[in-house]
DNA sequence: AGCACA
């Protein structure tokens, strides 16, 4: 009968143009609020992730008379509110006014503070954090560390533009399945900002990279044990690392030249030569890093991605069993970048042969019949060190593929980030 | 699914 029919009525609050949320999707974001509250009346102020499990919120309007409209409204309306798919509980807040207490997450910066919810720490490798936050931009040091919040990584951008960006397409996401151990079905990301601007990373070592000094002394013990289970999460490839790269490029329906490659490559530290050869009717490329780090990991990230988008140029990446190639020519498929100035005669190749011809067969273990750097063209092939890392300049802008190959969210991969 | 923060 009248008032609800119930003798108890115990759900009588008193009003409040603060609206209290609850059973929100996690981490739920405020234009989600908005959207859901904003037909009732003017939404003044939200606060968002409440609680323990950040699945509250509050919602200011701006009359106390629009949230009476929101709460009878759905007190009485046979579906619920429901956002991502979550029935969203509302009554009023006890208290009449929302007040704003930033946590020190919110406040943006360069740096991310990345938890990974459901892993242990050996389940996601640094080199799949890398690859995951390097589709946002140029990704400067990582460091990972297991806290009682769980496995987490600090990751440094290079601005706070490009960490919001990397924080809100990847916030309570997962990362791509593939990328995960078979017996990981889930890992939520949790990101909020870090108060780090600089992290201090000492050595590069299986909890912590700096990819702006590809020079910083690996810390080879901490390695051991624990770097190659970063792809043997199978524990199929045996293949002994080093730091000189096999790719071996399918489907080319695009022409990929040495320069493609050093700037494919380039992205994950110097590159110092390369040789192109083909191989079985196919193009193999030999890309050489000053260290095994650096190869590592630019083979995690390019394996199995495309140069171009549609499933052209796919690289398959092994290591390599040579460490030092020997490159005696500069030419269209071979380059040493290590040379700081050859003489560059203005010369063409003309006279010298074919080295892709030799390179198929015999590569660097053969000794060549002439010794010496080939002639070259106007292009200056020292790369010094400086030019990178490609932060400021990135390497894959001239060549329109802007390569972050699969990864980038929303461009070729949406359903990796599904969830 | 039940109220924030220092």
């Amino acid at each position: 009968m009248s008032g609800a029919g119930h003798a108890q009525f115990r759900y009588t609050q008193t009003p409040s143009k603060v609206i209290h949320l609850r059973n929100l999707p996690w981490e739920c974001h405020e234009d989600e609020l908005i959207q859901l509250c904003s037909p009732f009346g003017k939404v003044v102020n939200t606060k968002c992730n409440v609680g323990a499990n950040k699945n509250q919120a509050f919602v200011e309007f701006a009359e106390q008379s629009q949230a009476i409209a929101m709460v009878s409204y759905y007190a009485s309306s046979p579906d619920p509110a429901h956002i991502r798919g979550k029935t969203v509980y509302i009554q009023y807040s006890n208290r009449q006014e929302i007040v704003h207490n930033k946590s020190p997450g919110d406040v943006p910066g360069n740096v991310l503070l990345v938890t990974i919810e459901g892993v242990e720490a050996g389940d996601v490798s640094i080199e799949v954090i890398h690859l995951v936050f390097s589709a946002f931009g140029f990704v400067h040091k990582i460091a990972t560390f297991e806290k009682a919040a769980g496995f987490q990584a600090l990751i440094q951008f290079s601005d706070a533009e490009t960490a919001c960006t990397a924080k809100n397409q990847l916030d309570g996401r997962s990362i791509p399945r593939y990328l995960l151990p078979p017996h990981v079905t889930s890992c939520n990301l949790r990101i909020s900002y870090s108060a780090h601007t600089d992290l201090n990373i000492k050595f590069q070592s299986h909890r912590s990279r700096d990819y702006t000094n590809p020079y910083l002394p690996v810390n080879s013990t901490a390695f051991e044990g624990s770097l190659q289970p970063g792809l043997g999460t199978d524990g199929k490839k045996l293949e002994p690392e080093s730091n000189v790269l096999l790719a071996a490029i399918e489907n080319m329906q695009y022409a990929v030249t040495v320069d493609t490659l050093h700037m494919v490559f380039s992205s994950f530290g110097p590159v110092q030569k390369i040789a192109m050869f083909e191989k079985n009717g196919g193009t193999q490329a030999l890309i050489q890093y000053p260290d095994v780090t650096t190869a590592t990991v630019a083979k995690e990230a390019l394996e199995g991605h495309c140069i171009y988008d549609g499933g052209y140029c796919k690289l398959h990446i092994t290591y390599s069993r040579h460490t030092d190639l020997n490159i005696k020519a500069y030419s269209d498929r071979s380059r040493d970048y290590t040379i700081p100035n050859p003489n560059i005669a203005s010369s063409q190749l003309s006279g010298v042969p074919s080295a892709s011809t030799t390179w198929q067969t015999h590569l660097v273990t053969s000794e060549y019949p002439n010794s010496g750097y080939a002639a070259a063209g106007p292009v200056d092939p020292s790369q010094e060190p400086s030019s990178w890392p490609p932060g400021a300049s990135p390497a894959a802008g001239s060549i329109h593929m802007g390569f972050q190959p699969d990864l980038r969210p929303g461009v070729s991969s949406p359903p990796y980030y599904g969830k």
